[in-house]
DNA sequence: CTAAAACCTAGAGTGCGCGCTAGGTCAAGG
DNA sequence: CCTTGACCTAGCGCGCACTCTAGGTTTTAG
């Protein structure tokens, strides 16, 4: 009946997230899923809709920065049943907190290479050349290291 | 006069900077740099300014995720004079678009998260557990690849 | 029944961006 | 002059997250 998202073998699941049938194995040896994967009778991994959810949300993770070891701190977490719900939602929100902090120096970066952008079109455009590959306009001040205080 | 900011031994440049000497020395390695660093008599290296300025370009370049051979690339066409300004702007537009897009990734990732950790921080407030890891509020369609499609 | 396709394990290899070591040389203060 | 610390080259090593290989077994379509 509802056989159709249930016992899949690793290439559907492969198919289902993107990920290499490498990767899947790499993440099982790693300890990154939520349970041990049973294996059919000559040994071939059947996941389950669930597992394939869950590796939706990884990617995601892994898409948002999280290193493979705090994905498995998190697994870790959830294995060990309930009663640990707020280290969990520590661990989510630090990463929160951490992709927002990406994201703002990813906009003060963008921000750079617009304004160098911009100089260019205006060169291109009418023939200008004058110290082109100037880092932005500002030039004494030796302070870069976090551009985005806020 | 202004021997201040003129002729900086790599320590200064690794201040300036906050590049280690190893990466200073490795990106000169790498030919990522706009001229042929002079040396003292003892062959050391001796920086000026451009150079620093051309250092926090690159770190802004790199810490928006662009890899060192398309610095190189850049770097080349600069030094090769005058000229290629339209390559070096479509190589700027290119990179612009792909630090935008990432950013809408990251806030694709983000927006998940952040429902994550609401649920938890109900879950943990009111000591509900149900599915609690589940990825998202979906469970049946199975399409995540590209998940901000503009 | 057979052949092809999918799957298995163990382990080695890859690409990036440096980091670190060894074994020295050079420059500036006392 | 001598020490100390910054600097030099050459090259190996590392951590991450896979990726690939080799050699074999299982499953499935015809």
């Amino acid at each position: 009946m509802s056989e159709d998202t249930e016992n899949l073998p690793i290439g559907r699941v492969s198919e289902a997230t993107g990920m290499s049938v490498h990767a899947l194995r790499f993440f099982e040896r790693e300890g990154l899923f939520l349970r041990e994967i049973p294996r059919s009778g000559g040994g071939q991994r059947i996941y389950q809709q669930a597992d394939v959810d869950w590796l939706v949300l990884c990617n995601r993770l892994r898409a948002s920065g999280m290193p493979i070891a705090t994905i498995r701190k998190f697994a870790e977490l959830i294995r060990s049943g309930p009663g640990n719900e707020p280290d969990r939602l520590a661990l989510l929100q630090e990463h929160e907190q951490n992709v927002q902090a990406k994201i703002d120096e990813l906009q003060a970066c963008l921000g750079v290479i617009h304004t160098k952008v911009v100089i260019y079109e205006q060169h291109v455009q009418d023939g200008t050349a004058a110290g082109l590959w100037a880092p932005a306009p500002q030039q004494t001040s030796p302070q870069c290291q976090t551009p985005v205080p806020r």
